[in-house]
DNA sequence: CCACGAAGGTTGCAGCAGCATTACGGAAAC
DNA sequence: GTTTCCGTAATGCTGCTGCAACCTTCGTGG
């Protein structure tokens, strides 16, 4: 586990690392936003630590940088101030978490582990396709991370698709996903959604392509 | 928030889910153990509290079954045996606190406080969406910083959404946040909640708004 | 290499499932 | 006693969905 701490206070900056160290966790140190970014590009963090006042400006005009480019690194924001409308501020930005000086190690260690283990959790239940983010369990798909709505029996078949992407899904199989024992199914219905959904991904920029294997079934692939 | 309460003596159950009722907790009781481990197996608690001495068996022996099912729901014993040395027997076997009777409610309320606190979310503490910020543990709404009343069903539905902002929450997931298993719903009450929600919302220019999913559910998301 | 049949693709349409809204009355809170 | 909350049901509306008709692509055998 790595960590980014932009923090210009060198003597919190290094027992936090120290105090960090004992938890397995490796710090990289930076005391400017500009090194800050710079970093980022070069290291894969599982989470950043983020001091507001800086020599070099205001913290959380990191924030909106670093989603801009894409990553969604958690950061926990530190400062001395810590008024409910500044951390409103905070977590309104992008942040992940807030914390106000003076903390305990134990109560950073603490917020660190639980906006660690979101996406890690989540990843166990999200498949990345293209530029989707699909979560079967919540039956929601992203796409650059806003919301893509889908028509439910549409839904039901990318996600079938999406669990085994790559791989072929036969038409059976399909038909099984969308459509429970009750529902019997008399006409080529299947291959209509699956023409609407092709649409709308195209239309979304989705990333992603449905293929048909003749004879077999249907195929999620990036494009 | 929904709790499991294993309990033998009915009045004190009763009027301990009326008391959680006011908090805006939505709690399931059950007498026995064996059910208790089905109910667990049904849904999703956010804690449990409970009894040791019930009619079939010691309630700790919950605790490590529950743990080798491999749950980490926080679990409250309640019990009239309050010595020091059961206390040390509960924690020890994975209980997360332990509670003598007799309680006031806001001690428990307080535990249940804390119990979730600590596990996972930090951060979930708050919820800012739109100009609201929403504190699902003390069940209160601000808009701007001023206090924002919402009747208790309405309410629940708010904070089950707020927890899953931009992210579509399920019909199913927003029943079982509002409702109990023995409250039936006959009806299109929760479809009526979220009309007179969305009403309450708009007129208070909370800056939010609720999207349907059709098929799916609901979702929540900056105007 | 062409023709032909089968599998798949596309699209308009009608019906209806699912949702929104609102009024009403009983119940609970104040 | 008044007000608010809440479940129910009636009403209206939207757009999903199944169907069918028609078109395109694929693969095989002559």
């Amino acid at each position: 586990m790595r960590l980014l701490l932009i923090e210009d206070e060198k003597e919190l900056a290094a027992a936090l690392a120290v105090a960090l160290a004992k938890h397995g966790i490796v710090t990289d140190h930076t005391t400017h936003l500009a090194d800050a970014f710079e970093l980022t590009l070069q290291n894969d963090y599982d989470a950043i630590l983020l001091d507001r006042r800086l020599p070099d400006g205001e913290g959380l005009t990191f924030v909106p940088k670093l989603r801009r480019s894409g990553r969604d690194t958690p950061i926990i924001v530190l400062t001395a101030r810590n008024e409910p409308l500044e951390r409103v501020e905070g977590l309104d930005i992008g942040a992940d978490d807030y914390l106000g000086k003076p903390f305990l190690v134990e109560e950073l260690m603490a917020r660190v582990r639980a906006v660690l283990r979101r996406p890690t959790n989540l990843a166990e239940t999200e498949i990345v396709a293209g530029r989707m983010v699909i979560n079967p369990l919540h039956l929601n798909v992203a796409i650059d991370s806003t919301q893509f709505d889908l028509p439910r029996r549409e839904l039901l078949v990318l996600i079938a698709l999406a669990k085994r992407k790559n791989k072929t899904v036969r038409r059976s199989t399909l038909e099984e996903a969308v459509y429970n024992y009750e529902e019997e199914i008399q006409s080529n219905a299947l291959d209509a959604h699956i023409s609407r959904l092709r649409k709308r991904l195209a239309d979304a920029g989705s990333g992603v392509a449905i293929h048909n294997i003749r004879g077999v079934g249907y195929l999620l692939k990036d494009e």
